[in-house]
DNA sequence: TGTACATCAGTGAACGCGCGTTCACTGATGTAC
DNA sequence: TGTACATCAGTGAACGCGCGTTCACTGATGTAC
């Protein structure tokens, strides 16, 4: 890792991982392209090798988190298994598992503002993670009176928000601060309740 | 409005208007001070007669916000007329409303990173707003066997998040761009779904 | 193994720029008489 | 109504600073022979 000579040895990701750090302690908008060089111990000229500039580094943090995201939710949701339910419940738990243990990612991804289309690879990888959600959500679905049931892109269009909002609001120090529960908790309790008036869960479980 | 001389008549808030503007523009962190007071039609040192600087233009953009926010939510919510279920489900409305129609104000108050708690006047008014989203939880909580209701905050904490997270993915460009409902109507259903969740409407209305 | 050379990652100096902040000032406004 | 004066909001020049970006360069690494 510190090859600690005139060449870098691994700079491009040495300055990912930079960008990450000082997002994590300054925001998305909170920290300059010099202050990621001088992180990874080099020049901002240096930069330019790899990045075409501060957005580009912005970039290419949210990929590689849209690509751990996207790994975990697949592995939380594990085909289904044991049931369509008990797997949905643990892409919820995965979703704010990721939020809290990479937080520049999570940032980078969904704070910083970058259009996510502007940039093909990154599309690629969300809409790979946005499918696993929608999938969990089919399989839920199939579950319900077919009369009755909303579409499976509402479905997981409401937990998705259900579950950035307990990120934004309550997993920082943040506008709702006093947090009155563990932020775990209130996910998991928000989409128990939720489920329930699915009639996926029994009225009083 | 345009005094158009040598003192300016109401420079305080039109520097915050112009801060409000560039928020929405640019983000919380995307404009300087400088850019604030030119749009203001002003000398940047001029902003120092009424601010400390810019995180206290900021923070009075976002104590404005929750002072409209809270007087929006106490209207919305009507005393619990015309009954305690209606009264919520119109402050939920109201919560997306004000996200669209004051966007500076929003992004100021919960996206700017700013701490509420550091500025007296701002924990005081958005104390304000939260009691108002509490009481109808409470009041809501009533209607429910008392056995088996989640507290009232936990409650107004589930809303708050679903409506902030609907705000956030869906009202913008975001990430789950792609928007595949109206977001009122998005929310509108993700309430209500949890709201039958609580026992608070018929299984299959 | 040794030498010559090509490659290219990172340097460091340079640039013009806009920033935040200060300061003595200026001139518009309001008020006392 | 008119004059003198106090107030204070906004000016404009100045400062030092760090920024993004470019450029010719340097020196470490890899490879051909």
């Amino acid at each position: 890792m510190a090859k600690a000579g005139y060449h870098h040895g691994n700079l491009r990701q040495a300055l990912v991982e930079a960008t990450l750090q000082l997002i994590t302690e300054k925001g998305p908008q909170g920290f300059t392209l010099s202050e990621a060089a001088k992180a990874a111990g080099v020049t901002p000229a240096a930069v330019y090798r790899h990045f075409a500039g501060r957005d580009d580094l912005i970039a290419e943090a949210a990929r590689q988190g849209y690509e751990i995201f996207a790994g975990l939710m697949e592995y939380a949701y594990n085909d289904g298994q044991p049931s369509a339910l008990a797997a949905f419940e643990a892409t919820g738990r995965a979703y704010l598992a990721f939020a809290r243990r990479y937080p520049g990612h999570y940032m980078a991804m969904f704070e910083s503002g970058l259009s996510v289309n502007a940039n093909p690879a990154l599309a690629a990888v969300a809409g790979r993670a946005r499918a696993v959600l929608e999938q969990a959500a089919a399989r839920l679905s199939e579950h319900m009176p077919p009369g009755r049931r909303p579409p499976a892109s509402m479905v997981s269009a409401h937990i998705w928000a259900m579950s950035h909002g307990v990120v934004e609001l309550f997993t920082r120090g943040a506008p709702g601060s006093r947090a009155p529960f563990p932020p775990e908790e209130l996910l998991e309790t928000g989409i128990g309740i939720y489920l329930r008036g699915l009639g996926l869960l029994p009225p009083d479980g």
